[in-house]
DNA sequence: CTAGGTGTA
């Protein structure tokens, strides 16, 4: 039987109930000395102020119960809605029960984003009245606020997993929280694997499990009947609308919604979700001008202003969302969000939320080894989290584009995981790394597909990670100490035997960020004049590196970037993650000395580095101007980005972009001898299908063998 | 003729 305690019905009921006498006497003491236990300061008036709003919260009566719940189980899932107080008062609960200690072993509190994890490790100090990233801190990567007298630490579940990877028993932790569980996101379902090999052999470490949703009995029966707590959220009623019908064209209903809320309801700010960039610019216009038409022939009283939201929008335009808009005329605010305004950023005062039903997702095809982008309907979790939005400061209303019936009966409960819908290179790697040896059989609460883990396999022994039994190699342990995927880690691990460390290192930190190159729509062909300055014949690795050398040589300047249409967050962000590299490099003893610039062999030893790792993606153009990929047959198109004007014969590619056409986009010029000199084990010939690229090589090779520069094998 | 948003000692 399931153990479940609901806290819905008498979550109100006095403290005087629940704690026994002692416990409360206790309290009442702790309270006249008003000494903090954590520095034996007194407390602040600060403290007082913040500890009556965290009275009102509706975890707040939930303290002994839950902590009973730990006591008596080693594992306890806690559901908990939005505004329930959950993530910022249950670890504290467990630092008051003394589960955390100065110089003993820690609480830990996991996040999917690291801004989450810094702003509530900064309130929870706060609350404490500590200093911030004394007995609470965070640590995300790149910023490790967390000091010796740490005893509670917020950290992006991501970062746990690193810590998992040095310290496989998480042997600092007494307690660990793995909080909104219902994302599951890659790492938190890793961590809930790895949890299921630990906890055995951790039998005082405790687990609480922390998610918004309803997929209860699924946790529940994954961690053996584990028991369940329950806490009511607190948001303003949300009244839903639904279409009648389904609606054709998504974006246009989305306008047209927007537009009756803004002639016939009352103030409120306006939010509606749509799947990308381009979309949202496109709404976010249209919605202008048709609102301006309708203020001019009377049908609204009141202006109206819509703002983009997106993630690769620059900080400054994402804060727009935030300003307040002048009061005369009247002016209502309409944010066209992606998904980012469903979990990352919150705005207050939204009151209408606008819900095509739909958002891009990323779908994997082990068959053809792809990653793509699909719109894709969202599931009732996500439909629901969006409704939330509305009801944050008072109650709201929300517009579902689509019928009552479609979302009772079409959409899922909860989105696919993201573990069902990845390439696993990276996360099979970590898993070896973590000591599982027998991937088949690890308990996932998802289970991948079989070809997926074999895809996955399969690249890592090509790249020699793991060897023909399915070991981890010492080369392996290496590559998964980078936090990069496998083939980037191969480049930099290669990168010593072709004299070319730095560049690698420079190459692989721009390819692990979003692009540098900043195109906006109404100054694209600016843009791309500036672009062409740092065009290198050989393709866009290193015309990447060429731009890279020419921001260090500006002096990293914020101008420079502006002139040159260069997205500054990007390049700073992978010149952060250069340095994290170069120390892993270091640490291996890698040599980082460099072909001179002055060498023949400079660029074409770059090039032969990155084949070395990317050579299954490589791409051959046939003879009617098209390109295959080797080995694969797909037909594919250089992708318009592309810096290569002269379409050279063969083709090393970064990614495989499956939009309206099949793309390779990062594509870089190489010469076929390479592939048999830097991955002679892939260009085995016999495995080849038969076809133009087979054909070729196969005269290359025997062109090769008779001029010396390649050994003859056995027949 | 251009892929969302998260994230990693």
């Amino acid at each position: 039987m399931k153990r479940r305690l609901d806290l819905n019905g008498d979550a109100k009921r006095p403290r005087e109930e629940t704690g026994s006498p002692t416990q409360d006497a206790k309290k009442q003491k702790s309270v006249q000395t008003k000494v903090n236990p954590h520095n034996q300061k007194p407390y602040s008036q600060n403290y007082y102020k913040i500890l009556e709003k965290r009275k009102l919260l509706p975890v707040f009566e939930a303290e002994a119960d839950f902590v009973q719940l730990v006591k008596e189980y080693q594992v306890v899932i806690l559901v908990g809605e939005t505004g329930s107080g959950k993530t910022t008062q249950v670890p504290q609960f467990l630092v008051n029960a003394g589960y955390a200690r100065k110089g003993s072993k820690m609480v830990a509190c996991t996040q999917p984003r690291r801004v989450a994890a810094m702003s509530v490790s900064k309130r929870v100090a706060d609350e404490m009245d500590v200093p911030w990233g004394q007995e609470v801190g965070y640590s995300v990567r790149f910023e490790d606020n967390t000091g010796p007298n740490t005893i509670l630490k917020y950290m992006t579940d991501g970062m746990l997993l690193r810590e998992a990877m040095s310290d496989p028993k998480l042997d600092r932790y007494s307690v660990i929280i793995l909080d909104e569980a219902h994302e599951r996101t890659l790492s938190t379902d890793i961590l809930f694997g790895l949890f299921k090999e630990i906890l055995p052999k951790r039998l005082d470490l405790r687990l609480v499990v922390m998610s918004a949703t309803l997929e209860t009995e699924k946790f529940q029966t994954y961690f053996d009947n584990a028991p369940l707590m329950n806490i009511p959220g607190r948001l303003f009623p949300v009244e839903m609308y639904y279409t009648p019908e389904a609606e054709r064209d998504y974006v246009e209903a989305a306008i047209r919604t927007v537009l009756q809320i803004h002639c016939c309801e009352g103030p409120g700010d306006i939010l509606v979700f749509l799947t990308g960039e381009e979309e949202i610019e496109t709404a976010v216009w249209r919605i202008d001008a048709d609102a301006k038409e309708a203020v001019a022939q009377g049908k609204a009283t009141m202006e109206l202003r819509a703002l983009p939201l997106y993630g690769s929008l620059p900080p400054q335009a994402q804060s727009r969302i935030f300003d307040d808009l002048p009061q005369t005329p009247p002016t209502r605010k309409c944010v066209v969000a992606t998904n980012i305004a469903e979990t990352s950023i919150t705005i207050d005062g939204v009151v209408y939320v606008v819900d095509p039903g739909f958002s891009k997702q990323k779908v994997y095809n082990p068959r053809i080894r792809v990653e793509s982008l699909l719109v894709s309907p969202i599931s009732k979790a996500s439909a629901n989290q969006r409704a939330g939005r509305a009801g944050r400061t008072k109650a709201g209303k929300c517009f579902r584009l689509y019928t009552e019936v479609s979302f009772n009966r079409e959409l899922t409960e909860q989105t696919y995981p993201e573990i069902l819908r990845s390439n696993l290179g990276s996360v099979v790697l970590q898993l070896k790394k973590l000591g599982i040896e027998d991937l088949v059989h690890f308990d996932f609460m998802d289970p991948p597909a079989p070809e997926t883990l074999m895809r996955a396999l399969e690249q890592l022994n090509y790249l020699g990670a793991l060897s023909d039994t399915g070991d981890l190699t010492e080369y392996g342990a290496m590559m998964s100490e980078f936090p990069l995927d496998p083939q980037l880690a191969a480049m930099l691990l290669n990168s010593p035997k072709y004299k070319c460390a730095c560049e690698a290192l420079s190459i692989v930190a721009l390819l692990s960020v979003p692009t540098v190159f900043f195109r906006p729509r109404e100054r694209a062909r600016v843009a791309d004049e500036c672009k062409a300055q740092f065009t290198h014949a050989n393709g866009d690795h290193l015309t990447l590196l060429n731009t890279y050398h020419a921001w260090k040589t500006a002096g990293e300047s914020q101008s420079w970037c502006q002139d040159n249409f260069v997205n500054q967050r990007a390049i700073k962000s992978s010149d952060s993650v250069r340095t994290q590299l170069e120390r892993i490099m270091k640490r291996f003893n890698l040599s980082l000395e460099s072909t001179p610039f002055s060498s023949r062999e400079y660029y074409p030893n770059i090039r032969k580095c990155l084949l070395s790792a990317f050579y299954m993606q490589s791409a051959h153009r046939e003879a009617q101007g098209h390109y295959t990929i080797v080995k694969d047959a797909q037909v594919v198109k250089l992708h318009p980005s592309c810096v290569l004007s002269t379409k050279p014969d063969w083709v090393v590619y970064n990614e495989f972009v499956l939009t309206k056409e099949n793309y390779i986009r990062t594509v870089t010029d190489v010469e076929p001898e390479w592939f048999f000199l830097c991955a002679p084990h892939y260009f085995d010939l016999d495995a080849f299908p038969s076809g133009e690229v087979k054909n070729s090589l196969q005269r290359l090779r025997r062109k090769m063998i008779k001029e010396g520069q390649l050994k003859e094998e056995e027949e």
